[in-house]
DNA sequence: TAAACGTGGAA
DNA sequence: TTTCCAAGTTT
């Protein structure tokens, strides 16, 4: 994917000039810049808003600054330090990754862009952001902000198509300059999300405004089939005792893997745990996530003292002190936090 | 290859 | 309120 003309591009140029006086510079994956910073940040930011990430990303980077203070961490102290974020497979990848990179690659975040794409989570853009940003060898990199500002600029379909995708890569590849990589990568990605909005593109101000070809007007992705996602019921038994609760991983999901809740039970199906009931209450929430609508109710049981079970199933008594060492669906912490 | 994968910001 | 969708990758 490197480009093979002779010039770098008039959009670049542009776009460069522009970053170097407006973009945003005190985001703090932009300082100290490493492979490793640039790495989390970017696996961070996988469809996640900046001004979401960066609570997260400085916790993260604060617990584990480098690579060498990451490669002790267990995949459940990672875990806990994504809860609350999302897409909670990015986080069991950077444990993969960790381990990989400590096995294969002496403890070094790797240099090649064709080692770094092998990496779990990792994928063409992101291993192209962290060539271009880290290591300022350009490559192109095809995020949400990329698509809008070449599709609008090029005046081409940006409909999540196949066909569409391919031909943004090719775009984006032709536009990635050789010169002022680091300058160019974030700068393109700053100008799709401070200008190129996704409705109400503030054409105005944006110094690509002479040449591209959808000036004030706004190109219309075109989803006609927006089928409405499922929902369902999900009904949970929380055993309480004191400030502790009884939590499971749960494995084998199409939700929430690896994550600990209440256990999942049906209504009528008896506890499978004593049943002198000391008190109960009955809380309801509705949840949306990515492709699902969740109608949870959860019953809480107080009891005297905690208690074994016998299950195969993987089990805590965690108290409310420690939630923040486990990872944890982002509502399930929220109500535990306010019992 | 289309669907799965979380959460919250913004209109 | 509802709907869209955001620094995408994986299977």
């Amino acid at each position: 994917m490197k480009k093979n003309c002779d010039q770098d591009s008039q959009l670049s140029k542009q776009i460069v000039k522009w970053y170097l006086k407006n973009g945003r510079s005190n985001l703090p994956w932009r300082k100290n810049v490493t492979a490793y910073r640039v790495w989390i940040s970017e696996i961070m930011l996988q469809q996640t808003q900046v001004k979401t990430v960066i609570p997260f990303y400085k916790k993260f980077i604060s617990r584990y600054p480098n690579l060498k203070a990451l490669s002790s961490a267990n995949e459940e102290e990672i875990l806990a330090l994504w809860t609350g974020l999302g897409f909670y497979r990015r986080a069991i990848n950077i444990y993969k990754a960790k381990e990989i990179i400590l096995s294969d690659f002496k403890n070094r975040f790797p240099k090649s862009f064709d080692d770094i794409v092998r990496l779990p989570g990792i994928g063409e853009s992101t291993a192209g952001a962290i060539m271009s940003i880290a290591y300022q060898i350009p490559y192109p990199i095809l995020d949400a902000n990329v698509k809008r500002v070449i599709s609008r600029y090029e005046s081409v379909d940006n409909d999540s198509t196949h066909k569409s995708n391919k031909k943004l890569w090719g775009l984006s590849n032709k536009h990635t300059p050789r010169k002022n990589i680091f300058s160019y990568t974030q700068g393109i990605m700053d100008l799709g999300a401070t200008i190129c909005h996704n409705s109400k593109p503030n054409c105005g101000v944006c110094p690509l405004q002479d040449d591209c070809k959808s000036a004030f007007k706004v190109i219309k992705s075109k989803k006609e089939t927006k089928k409405q996602n499922p929902t369902k019921k999900i009904n949970f038994v929380l055993a309480r005792s004191n400030c502790s609760f009884l939590l499971f991983k749960k494995l084998e999901e199409s939700f929430w893997e690896g994550l600990w809740t209440p256990l999942e039970l049906d209504p009528n199906h008896p506890l499978p745990w004593k049943d002198d009931i000391e008190t109960i209450e009955e809380i309801n929430i509705k949840h949306k996530l990515s492709h699902l609508n969740l109608d949870i109710k959860i019953n809480i049981y107080e009891y005297e003292k905690v208690f074994k079970l016998k299950t195969n199933e993987k089990y805590k008594w965690v108290n409310k002190s420690n939630i923040d060492k486990f990872g944890m669906p982002k509502p399930i912490k929220s109500i535990i936090e306010k019992l």
